[in-house]
RNA sequence: GGGCGGUUAGCUCAGCUGGUAGAGCAUCUCGUUUACACCGAGAGGGUCGGAGGUUCGAGUCCUUCACCGCCCA
């Protein structure tokens, strides 16, 4: 016997490991060796991360995909496993190694990366643990890591092929350095916060002239937001057009306490209406002023080390233009000092000299780090390239020509605009965790990009005649380089495996929005260009969880919902309904737990329902649900054949909250509301044909319910399957490996007009209760003024009718009788015989309220069906339909009018 | 500045190609009916952000404005 409360902690880990133990999520089972391959690639999680909101809405949905297809009998590969998360995971252990008052250098690289390894085969496995307990059905033995052996290996072949087709290359370029973590990162990492800052309007001495505060014409006034950099400036430039300067373009200003001749040129790039409309020009420290650099060729002088402290000491490049003058020794003191306090520094300085203007306070975008958090610092250094315009130009066509189709659709815009204005992609890292590069350089800077050392030591001989030493790139690469492969690396490539040639291209790929650029783009180019195939055919966005009052969850902000203390106290069936219910297309998801809640109230709804057919008998048995005679049998059967098309059709489109709701609804109001009350009578009542047809139908659709909510609440539903298992014909299969219900053919017109009269005539009589105040233990007669149809019906379904409605009687008349309250139900007239119990002024009122609402409703259509144009424009349909409302409304009426002069004739 | 999305019942949200607004939760009333109070029955509650327009007809299409959110520069 089942207890009354479904206990997901006492269930969850038994089930999952008869899964496990059954291989059920095993890709390539026997049986379905000649089964149609689904597949889908999990966006591998960050190994050092632990499973967050988003991470559960995102594998919910994937697993709501793999449970349905495995059950519709494909085979389905869930291709699961993490990243190596360089920059975090290499700060996690470097955390770690300060505890101990170690630091990686001293360690050294090799015994680093052996502590990164140690620690992630402790530590690395967390969301893994945690998507199973959300019950995910991935393929856990082709569990991967972009660190693999073989993952490495598809690196490694990339990035060589790249290389020879000229796709990756070297270049010195400035770069978002990270004084922080010390490396270098793509546009992609860098976060552009909003800060308030100042403005500086520098006055910079014009050549040739004596500077005088008092008189504009000894110098040009620059602004700046980085003060700071100006040791670095080799120009100012201003715009061609701009009148105001015309005179001084060609002509050099001394740039203040350095004494540097800089030139004034003209670029369009200044902007007349900013500032003073002159701007300074940094080539080495930021990217505007590096293009306009290049275009004027003004030297980019570096003046900052790698970790962001002014650097002067030996430092050719700014004593070669430095005039030896009074201000230098002050200059150079500011040598190693850290960025923000030079600036500082200077701006007194400057101010003391008069080459202030004014400083104003000025909001702007500062670019930070999205690990580190620090300030970054545009930094010119040699990196690797890769050169996505190229690689992207298949990317788009692939999705312009309907090869890979974004659900929903509007997304493919953020797709195209990034691909359209991509810039080269800084692929190397200054770390030690990750895929070092594989490149060699010898002694005069001659680059080997080589398979193996062995290799790139024979290209050198080539090339030099004579053995020559070859020191490799210390550099690793981007971990989103070794992501972009993850859909056919995976999968084995470079090798030829079976699994590529099944699995590829994958089905679907489930994401966030802010993934596009990140992992979608780049695996479309990645697959494309080395499988010559999309590496999905469908890119399904889905909607980012807030919290409860729409804010994103962040740590800072103290707002996260840990989807773990939600399974642990509502199951994970609960979390995952809720998510799926509330993953409409398009939209956010604001998370309340009171919301989860209700769901586990289904879960226990759905577990007292089985308990119902437990207790009554309604155990499986051989049942072809065809042959069933009783109508009731015959509408729940085709009720469940409605839900089942409609659930199956709204996965089929990624509408994950219609499924949801479609089954909710089904079982809660359909089944549970209407079906099992109405079958209570049949299974108390006497043995017989109707008892065990009935019995047999409840505990099939049971079942098929079971496999309808299986891929959204898995855990549940198998331990029902289980259960239910143990009486009446022996389970095939586990739940998880069962057979997607076939219902077509047993939808009923015929049932279904005669419960759905029951339905209403129950409704309306509950209604009628209510309103009138008739108390609920009170049992009242019912007399029906029907046709003989409605007559037999009411025969068969007197019992239920009594105890749902709470009758004393049922009887029929030609006419209602005097002083009762009649309702009307599907066309008929229903009375009840209440003079006496209730006030009858009340049920006059209530006769007049409806007749105001039938009078409203005939006025509506008539003006339509009386407006000529509609008539004539309007589908024939919709006119008909009109027409029919009209009749419909105007019998009701006549009905109403009857009853209010018989409640007269009763008074 | 460019782009995207949102604004529908107290709250959270559905509403496909235009045909008289729905769900869950919350609220109120009633209920010890032999699955379930994590329940059952019933009820109230919306000029669909504002203003124009197209149309016989607009929550749904177009224009515009306002506010909110996100992405990119």
């Amino acid at each position: 016997m089942l207890e009354k409360h479904y206990q997901p902690n006492e269930v969850e880990d038994r089930i999952y490991q008869a899964w496990l133990n059954a291989g059920a999520f095993d890709s390539g089972r026997p049986e379905r060796k000649n089964a149609e391959p689904y597949c889908i690639v999990i966006p591998p999680p960050n190994v050092t991360g632990s499973l967050h909101m988003g991470h559960a809405l995102n594998n919910t949905l994937q697993d709501i995909l793999c449970r349905f297809e495995r059950m519709r009998g494909k085979d389905v590969l869930w291709q699961v496993g993490t990243d190596h998360a360089g920059i975090a995971t290499q700060m996690v252990v470097e955390r770690q190694l300060m505890e101990k008052q170690e630091h990686r250098r001293t360690l050294g690289r090799e015994k680093f990366v052996e502590r990164v390894w140690e620690w992630k085969e402790e530590s690395g496995g967390t969301i893994i643990r945690q998507l199973k307990r959300l019950g995910a059905s991935c393929d856990w033995r082709r569990e991967r890591f972009t660190m693999d052996d073989g993952l490495s290996k598809a690196v490694l072949e990339v990035f060589v092929t790249l290389h020879k087709e000229g796709l990756i290359y070297r270049d010195k370029r400035l770069v978002n350095w990270d004084p922080k973590l010390l490396t270098a990162i793509s546009d992609l990492e860098v976060q552009q916060v909003e800060v308030k800052g100042h403005l500086w309007h520098l006055r910079y001495p014009l050549e040739g002239k004596t500077f005088n505060p008092e008189d504009p014409s000894t110098y040009i006034v620059v602004a700046t937001t980085r003060p700071e950099t100006m040791l670095g400036d080799t120009g100012v430039a201003v715009h061609p057009d701009d009148e105001r300067y015309k005179k001084l373009v060609g002509k050099n200003a001394i740039l203040p306490l350095v004494g540097r001749k800089i030139p004034i040129v003209a670029d369009e790039y200044s902007d007349p209406e900013k500032g003073s409309g002159a701007v300074k020009i940094t080539p080495a420290h930021d990217f505007n002023d590096f293009e306009v650099g290049r275009r004027h060729k003004l030297a980019p002088i570096n003046i900052m080390s790698e970790d962001a402290r002014i650097w002067l000491d030996a430092n050719e490049a700014f004593l070669a233009g430095a005039a030896k003058g009074p201000d230098l020794p002050a200059v150079l003191a500011l040598h190693a000092k850290d960025r923000f306090a030079a600036r500082k520094e200077i701006v007194a300085m400057l101010d003391a000299k008069g080459m202030i203007e004014k400083i104003e306070p000025n909001l702007h975008t500062v670019p930070h780090g999205d690990r580190s958090g620090v300030v970054l610092e545009p930094r010119l250094t040699d990196q690797w390239y890769v050169d996505a315009k190229k690689l992207a130009v298949d990317a788009l066509k692939a999705v312009k020509d309907g090869k890979t189709i974004f659900v929903p659709k509007n997304w493919e815009k953020t797709y195209f605009d990034w691909l359209e204005n991509i810039q080269p992609w800084c692929v190397s890292r200054q770390l030690w965790w990750g895929h070092q590069i594989p490149a060699w350089y010898a002694e005069d800077g001659e680059i080997f990009v080589e398979r193996t050392e062995e290799e790139a030591k024979a290209a050198a001989k080539k090339h030099f005649g004579r053995d020559v030493p070859l020191k490799r790139d210390e550099d690793v690469l981007d971990t989103w380089f070794s992501s972009a492969l993850w859909p056919f690396s995976t999968l084995g490539w470079p090798d030829k495996t079976p699994e590529l040639k099944r699995y590829y291209p994958t089905q679907v790929l489930v994401t966030g929005f802010d993934i596009i650029f990140f992992w979608v783009a780049r695996m479309m180019m990645m697959g494309l260009h080395f499988m010559k195939q999309v590496p999905f055919h469908t890119v399904y966005i889905h909607a980012l969880v807030r919290d409860e009052r729409g804010a994103k969850m962040s740590k800072s902000k103290g707002n996260v919902i840990d989807p773990l203390h939600l399974i642990d106290d509502y199951g994970a069936d609960a979390l995952r309904f809720t998510l799926a219910a509330m993953a409409a297309q398009g939209r956010d998801i604001k998370l309340s737990t009171q919301r989860v809640e209700g769901y586990r109230n289904f879960a226990t709804k759905l577990w007292n329902a089985a308990r119902f057919a437990e207790m009554n008998g309604a155990a499986r048995v051989a049942f072809d649900p065809k042959s069933a005679k009783e109508t009731l049998n015959q509408w729940i059967l085709g009720e469940a054949a409605a839900t089942a098309r409609e659930v199956t059709s709204a996965i089929e489109a990624y509408k994950f909250n219609d499924a949801a709701n479609a089954v909710y609804r089904f079982v809660w109001s359909v089944f549970c509301g209407w079906y099992v009350e109405l079958t209570k009578p049949v299974l108390t009542g006497p043995d017989g044909a109707a008892k065990n047809e009935t019995r047999a139908t409840a505990a099939f659709v049971l079942d098929e319910i079971l496999k309808l909510l299986h891929p959204f609440m898995p855990f549940l539903t198998e331990e029902l399957w289980r259960v239910t298992g143990e009486t009446g014909p022996k389970r095939e299969t586990l739940l998880a490996l069962s057979q997607w219900p076939k219902l077509e053919g047993l939808e009923n017109e015929k049932a279904e007009a005669e419960i759905g009269w029951l339905v209403d005539l129950i409704s309306a009589v509950r209604s009628v209760r209510s309103e009138m105040n008739v108390p609920a233990a009170q049992q009242v007669p019912l007399v029906l003024v029907a046709a003989k149809e409605t007559r037999a019906r009411a025969e068969r379904w007197g019992d239920a009718l009594k105890r749902l409605a709470r009758l004393s009687e049922i009887s029929f008349a030609d006419a209602p009788p005097s002083g009762s309250v009649q309702l009307l139900v599907r066309g008929e007239v229903a009375a009840m015989p209440l003079k006496g119990v209730v006030d009858l002024a009340a049920e006059r009122a209530r006769l007049e309220k409806e007749l105001a609402k039938v009078d409203a409703d005939i006025e509506r259509v008539d003006k339509k069906l009386g407006n000529p144009k509609f008539v004539e424009n309007a589908d024939e349909e919709v006119v008909e339909n009109e027409r029919e409302k009209r009749e419909e409304a105007v019998g009701r009426r006549a009905k109403i009018l009857e009853a209010v002069e018989r409640l007269k004739g009763a008074a």
